[in-house]
DNA sequence: TGCACTATGTGCGTAGATGCACAGCAAATT
DNA sequence: AATTTGCTGTGCATCTACGCACATAGTGCA
């Protein structure tokens, strides 16, 4: 094969740019007797002599020569990869990927509009997706979750806020079927809710527990779908308030309740959770979240 | 400063390669324990996670794929380099700097041409000159020299071959003076020779050793200078013999003997001595002297 | 669910790389 | 000619970095 040791490489740059294995030694930071035995690893390994020897020092031969000026690039593109390395991870810039629920983009997307304003050399991608995309494996800098709180060893997670959830259905629903005045007129209603019987969402635990399974005559997996089954009358159901807020054809069947709210989680690996770039888009996050009337 | 050690460049650019810490060790031959260890160090130099950590392997993050695009295209020039530098060693190619005494150029045109024809990718660089080059410093990879076995240490010394020298004088100094015929005709002639009363050539010493030093006439420390003299019929002087031959003006007073011949040598630094281009060069100038009548 | 596989991560003993001190030598200086 | 300076080079003691063994944990498969 071939180098096996850029060490020496880089020791035998040194040499050759000084001329002395003193100097390089001083430069390096190491005894130059340690410079001396990495030369002789080099040449042997070479089967060449890249320096002639004499009392005043090291002349590069030919081979030497080539050494120099190959790793003399070398160390500039090194150092230009450390600086801008370094820059990194104090700037912000380059790519941020963020991933979240479906269902919120409407929130969101302001946001991140926002973010991108502040730090113009962000490059953001927004992923939205059924499957929870991995923030190990690399797949996204930050991830937005709801439910109970994510206990992913190596994810550190910050509570962002609470989404506020009420009981709403449509004017053409009021109007065929009236509404529920309290718990106890429940049964006698239609309900919208999701298809799948494991979701741990608070207000889906509510619904469970006080409506028969029979009264949930829609179902889906999607919360896109199930909104809009409610905005077309085929049930009551719950809605995001900020959501429903927006339209007018939605009556609030029950205001929001404290026992109905799903907080929403900030997650990040903990490898890129200290970068300037995360921290950032984690603090307007927040701040903006803050605001939010959700 | 920066990167200051470049073996952990190299480790993390096969990790960031390979995607595994165990990959990267076995491509390296090392223990995987080092290589975490070098990424560890790395990270901790440059303030800035290079990868992130999960079960199935590393996974670089933005500043861990910019180190593997700069140490990609290192490896490939460090390859190129070491290919090239191997391949010089054996290849019979680049510069080749001689460097001989005055005088012999007459003789040496022609080998060196030889030699430039045989290997067309040599540079040849042939250096005469008042003082002697130093084949230390790298001045030059071949020296040939004349007079007393040179005894530098770090030089190898090949005898080349035993340069004849006889007694001439031009037709016009034989028919002003006559010429002797013998040692003891010597007594009543001019002579022309060397101004260093130093010079340790066997046949000055023999001169001076019969001929009083105000029947030297004309001296120089130039060897044109003197081969000149002679022909102008300054006086009688010793003459390279394969010179003389070339001039029908010239009378051969005493025959080459023995006892006045210098021998050549040819002297390389031991650093240089083993490369084949050095090699290919003393065979090549051996070998026609072997040819030389001189 | 359980098992096998493959990955990372860490404490410990060892070996190889490093630093040190001194020798030797050539060139510059006086 | 003598002295000083700056360089290379080497044997020896030390210390760091390495390999080893084992622990641990996630993933895929039956």
């Amino acid at each position: 094969m071939s180098l096996a040791n850029w060490d020496e490489i880089r020791t035998a740059f040194q040499v050759a740019r000084l001329g002395t294995v003193s100097g390089a030694a001083e430069v390096l930071g190491v005894h130059h007797a340690t410079v001396i035995r990495h030369i002789d690893a080099l040449e042997k390994s070479l089967g060449t002599k890249l320096f002639q020897r004499h009392a005043r020092g090291y002349t590069p031969t030919e081979s030497g020569r080539d050494l120099l000026l190959v790793a003399q690039t070398t160390e500039e593109q090194f150092a230009q990869l450390a600086s801008r390395i370094k820059g990194q991870g104090e700037t912000v810039s380059g790519e941020l990927v963020f991933t979240s629920i479906t269902g919120l983009s409407g929130l969101l997307t302001p946001v991140l509009g926002a973010f991108q304003r502040t730090y113009p050399k962000i490059l953001l991608r927004f992923l939205t997706d059924l499957r929870v995309f991995r923030l190990d494996y690399g797949e996204a800098h930050v991830a937005l979750r709801a439910g109970g709180a994510p206990e992913e060893p190596d994810n550190v997670v910050q509570a962002l806020t609470r989404m506020q959830t009420g009981l709403y259905a449509s004017r053409s629903y009021a109007e065929a079927h009236g509404l529920p005045e309290s718990e106890a007129d429940l049964s006698s209603h239609r309900f919208v809710a999701s298809d799948n019987m494991q979701n741990r969402a608070p207000f889906f635990r509510w619904l469970s527990a006080r409506v028969a399974p029979e009264q949930i005559t829609f179902r889906s997996s999607e919360l896109a779908t199930l909104e809009e089954a409610v905005r077309n009358g085929m049930g009551v159901g719950f809605i995001a308030s900020y959501r429903a807020k927006q339209d007018p054809n939605l009556i609030e069947v029950m205001s929001p309740r404290p026992e109905w709210e799903a907080p929403l989680w900030l997650v990040t690996h903990v490898d890129l959770h200290r970068t300037r770039k995360v921290q950032a888009f984690l603090s307007h996050i927040k701040e903006a979240a803050a605001g939010w009337d959700v």
